[in-house]
DNA sequence: CCGGATGTTCACCT
DNA sequence: GAGGTGAACATCCG
């Protein structure tokens, strides 16, 4: 799953199992959790413990776990490309998801077991990943609220390209390869220009279309159900425009684009 | 058969 | 330190 809009809607799903305790959590393979080299047996300290609270600050989803009033652990959950949550088997969001055709049991890769709930992540790619004990250090702010300073602070000294800005996490947290164009299409700006170079104005385009981007698309109910997207072809014009739409590849990601108004 | 895909991490360059 | 590239993960789709 993409975005942060996705990871949310698995927020609220696993905040009604919250009160619950802990049966065991498991990983297979085992380098599924983070960082690699951890060993899977510290999972464990997770035992008899009660899931307390869930937060989530871009596409990182957090849940609390405490002894009594004393919160001991946390456990992080990264979904990467293909990792669908399931709760006693059943995907929340099943309508939104990546995987169209099989799913498999064997591709649940994290398995929460709680007294009468069971939480997974099933993620054939394997590039999600549990981390114990995650905390949101070096992370950005989160895109969702993302702020005029923010965004200042982000694109501060940066050569690289803007797309590239919105996609480094560590700078602002949640926007995926998907969102990141289409908040640069509605903003009118040019995925390959250099972050610093943009304009005060273009700064206050760009937050308001990545938070309403964010908006539009989490009431609606995911990031695939777009229809003001911009095409992803170059067989179509800009739906906005009429423009050429234009392939290029910018921080290591496919990009598209509106030749003419996007500058 | 081949290439690309909503993500992240790491190694290796410049 | 910044930033770019390519590989890796394993599966599906066109």
């Amino acid at each position: 799953m993409p975005e942060l809009i996705e990871v949310e809607y698995y927020r609220r799903a696993i905040d009604k199992v919250v009160g619950q305790d802990v049966v065991d959590v498991t990983v297979d393979p085992p380098a599924y959790l983070r960082p690699s080299g951890s060993d899977p047996d510290e999972l464990a300290s997770l035992r008899s413990t009660t899931l307390t609270r869930t937060s989530r600050r871009g596409k990182l989803l957090v849940l609390h776990f405490s002894e009594g009033s004393h919160e001991v652990h946390t456990l992080g959950l990264r979904f990467g490309m293909t990792g669908r949550l399931l709760i006693d088997g059943q995907g929340p969001i099943e309508r939104l998801e990546y995987s169209s055709g099989k799913n498999d049991p064997a591709w649940d890769r994290a398995v929460i077991a709680l007294s009468e709930a069971r939480v997974s992540i099933r993620d054939p790619r394997r590039l999600g990943s549990l981390e114990l004990d995650a905390t949101f250090a070096g992370l950005g702010p989160e895109a969702s609220t993302l702020q005029r300073g923010e965004l200042a602070n982000a694109v501060r000294g940066r050569t690289k390209a803007i797309k590239a800005v919105l996609l480094d996490q560590a700078l602002i947290a949640g926007l995926g390869n998907l969102l990141a164009d289409e908040a640069l299409w509605r903003a009118g700006i040019a995925p390959g220009r250099s972050a610093r170079e943009l304009t005060t104005d273009e700064h206050e385009a760009l937050v308001t279309e990545v938070r309403a981007t964010v908006d539009e698309l989490t009431t609606r109910g995911g990031s695939h159900m777009g229809d003001s997207f911009p095409l992803r072809s170059a067989d179509e014009a800009c739906t906005r425009c009429g423009g050429a739409m234009v392939h290029t590849t910018i921080g290591g990601r496919s990009t598209w684009s509106c030749r003419r108004h996007q500058r």
